[in-house]
DNA sequence: TGAACATAGATTGTATACGATCTTGACATT
DNA sequence: AATGTCAAGATCGTATACAATCTATGTTCA
């Protein structure tokens, strides 16, 4: 079966009580493409929807938002966030500056645990790709990249990468092109043999062209698929197009 | 005289209206080390202080909690957080890592303007300094770095290195050794220098040795000055000393 | 017909109120 | 004197209510 997602305890600032469980599950729906970035949410929808106040809803939003998950304009609400090409291509920049080093690092502390874990997310992202749900298969992906940040076990690291991958999901779900993830599983095989090995600068190599291909992989010209939300584009300052 | 601190718009996810304001003023009280580590938060007092109610005094909090300034323990409030030895080492190492790409990028992209800009920094940094205002001096010597990142144009790592500024502050807050800044200083003419040039390998070169001598600046041994709060290290899951 | 305006509705921003949890101090007990 | 119990106060978590702002629809006038 399918494992719980990496419990991305985002470390201090844990929103209180019931708003945590309610981030929770937005931000699942959301890694998988069950809420599309631009859909607005509501402060009174999602309270109604989990059974609390909008007290609690709007903590939850908030706290997704710092999160850049959603984004919240004054006065107008929180929507699902919508990242410019810009966004796209600094996200993948950042991660390819920071996730080599991170595999370096997984592969210093590697043990057999940890191979074991990793593995286990190999597996449940195959059976899921099989079974074709790719918006899970995408929530899992990026939850195996975190687990190898929590072995490199550096957690202000981690704490950033966590952002950036929720990131790259949006920007998968706008921009992604090619149909076959196969590539990327064959990446994430090859990582775990370099840490199989304990060898740190393959780790490092192979997690950089995996970053390359992420981001290669992706149709960031300017045309978007989908509903491009039709005139809201002129109506706030226009996002900044590169 | 001084010049404002840099606007730092967290881009998505301002908190809205009154509590932004609030927010900016306890961010400069903290990185001016007028908030000390571990000072308490209530919700009740920061309102009354600005004159808000709890509501609005709650979401600034909030905010300050997700850049890592403030923590939020359930039920028990609001501190200005106080970063363990490891999260000091984790902190560094991650600007080790960062800032360097980051100058590079600066560099490149340097005018005539951006050097003026830096070249203001620094010359309120010295005139601060002199005067003795300590907490001023690092605030603008935060605002000088990120200068850098906002001439970088990278907005995503700028506000990754926005946050690690921040907890840096509270990190020379509770573990500088140093009496003079003057190191510090002198590196940050040499980076000048380098933008002037174009040099982008020597401006990441500097910016890689500047992270190494702020590193090593500090007292980062067991032993913590002030109160080590006694028993408060037994009342929450220990933060883990390295 | 089309644009400007006005009014009604919806949604967010803020304040206040109440319940839950924790902290503090006194008092009783050993 | 030290410890355990308990009640009062303080503080946070949550719900609700009202005010401010924006959106949308319909009307009026050129």
């Amino acid at each position: 079966m399918t494992i719980a997602p990496a419990d991305l305890r985002s470390s201090f600032s844990l929103p209180p009580g019931k708003a945590l469980e309610i981030c929770h599950q937005l931000e699942s729906a959301i890694l998988q493409h069950r809420l599309r970035p631009g859909m607005k949410l509501a402060e009174d929808e999602v309270g109604d929807t989990f059974g609390v106040s909008r007290t609690v809803a709007r903590t939850a939003l908030q706290a997704l938002a710092h999160g850049g998950l959603v984004t919240i304009e004054r006065n107008r609400g929180a929507f699902v966030s919508r990242p410019t090409i810009r966004e796209a291509h600094e996200v993948f920049e950042a991660r390819a500056l920071i996730e080599p080093r991170i595999a370096r690092m997984a592969a210093r502390n590697m043990t057999k645990d940890g191979l074991a874990v990793l593995q286990h997310y190999i597996d449940a992202e195959h059976e899921i790709t099989e079974r074709g749900d790719m918006g899970l298969a995408l929530q899992q992906s990026g939850a195996f990249h975190m687990a190898i940040a929590e072995i490199a076990d550096q957690t202000m690291l981690t704490q950033i990468l966590h952002t950036l991958i929720s990131r790259s999901s949006l920007i998968i779900a706008l921009y992604w092109r090619r149909r076959d993830t196969s590539c990327e599983s064959h990446s994430h095989h090859a990582l775990l043999k370099a840490f199989a090995d304990k060898n740190e600068s393959a780790a490092e190599e192979i997690m950089k062209s995996h970053m390359v291909d992420l981001h290669s992989g992706l149709d960031l010209v300017e045309r978007i698929e989908g509903e491009p939300t039709l005139a809201e584009v002129f109506r706030k300052g226009g996002d900044q197009r590169q």
